[in-house]
DNA sequence: CGTTTGCTTGACGCGGTGTCAATTGACAGG
DNA sequence: CCTGTCAATTGACACCGCGTCAAGCAAACG
């Protein structure tokens, strides 16, 4: 599978994964990425022209052996809409731990470098997108709040799943994932639902 | 008032202050704040050993000439608990743009700077004391939500007012001033008051 | 056999922070 | 008036991390 990665493109790939995901994504250098993949500081920038197209190409991997896609299907077939919010936040929380590091590194040269701030960007509107599917499944169904439109809910419950409320509350508050899961859960259904 | 502050130093702080609101915290260079302060970048070294104890002195110094304390006391003054709410909400909600340039330019040396972190951790605690207080103030009317111990909701209120989901919902989803503080009011609401 | 491809080594430039030394100018006190 | 002292100045420099460049080397391929 998907062997059409060339080797070493593949095996800095894996360091640099693997470094972020060590360090939760903090003062990774180029140095260290080569150093872990063996091979020379400079052999990187043959494959990647600079550290931010490295992070990115970083997420795009750990996308591909992480299945994203897959994952959200439950959450694309779920019936109801209140079951298929659930689903989406089962999904997308739980993925929000294997990301962080990555997610981290990308988010601190995000103000610095305009093409890592559109790569998250574009991962976050993709985000972005399940919640409206899953708002509108709600609001299909009638279950949807009269006190938001879509899009306001949208933003919303977008707001609920970010990745740093999940770092505040598991990171900082010392939440288990899975009371973060559950809590996540029934707030955006006291938020969202009719009441 | 405060004339303590000795002269140039009091320049610099205005300066930096006045560059990182300008800038929303981005790229604010130590020449810069010199320049801008009308000194040489060596000067500032004479006052602030680093740029991080800088933007540390410069927070305290934002603090200081917009009277946060003074700002919290209709919410401590506040009698029913779900006022009391409502009342720190307003006072926390409407600072947050008032900070967010130096909160920015904070959060992102927060990473590589442990002074830095100590003194944004600091504020955090702050705030999360008066989520705290008024979450006590609900429990105490009998009003808080039995889905939560204070500790929890304490956290859960306090994730909803980060600085971060601020940001998120104004500037990257566009919403105005008093749609975020409506909303989030009415969130907290939700969230928090037993059904 | 040569050429191309992928990698190596080593040096260098740049921007930003932080340091050091020598100098200047003002102001205070004996 | 001379002498300290203090705040600030100028100019040079080191360090770190990113990114670049040139030359060389070794294996693969026609």
């Amino acid at each position: 599978m998907s062997s059409s990665i060339p080797e070493t493109r593949r095996k800095i790939l894996k360091a640099s994964l693997a470094l972020l995901e060590a360090s939760q994504g903090q003062g990774v250098r180029m140095t260290d990425i080569a150093k872990k993949a063996g091979i020379s500081r400079q052999a990187l920038y043959l494959h990647f022209a600079t550290r931010a197209e490295l992070l990115i190409a970083t997420t795009r991997y750990l996308d591909e052996i992480s299945l994203v896609d897959e994952r959200l299907v439950p959450s694309r077939t779920a019936t109801a809409g209140v079951e298929r919010l659930e689903s989406f936040i089962d999904s997308w929380g739980g993925y929000i731990p294997e990301i962080y590091g990555i997610a981290r590194a990308l988010l601190a040269m995000r103000d610095t470098d305009e093409a890592a701030a559109v790569a998250w960007d574009e991962r976050m509107q993709a985000v972005r997108h399940g919640c409206r599917a899953a708002i509108k499944a709600l609001k299909k169904g009638g279950d949807l709040s009269p006190d938001y439109s879509v899009e306001q809910a949208t933003d919303v419950l977008w707001m609920m799943l970010s990745v740093r409320n999940w770092e505040q509350l598991t990171v900082e508050c010392g939440w288990s994932q899975k009371k973060y899961i559950k809590t996540i859960k029934r707030m955006a259904q006291r938020i969202l639902l009719v009441a």
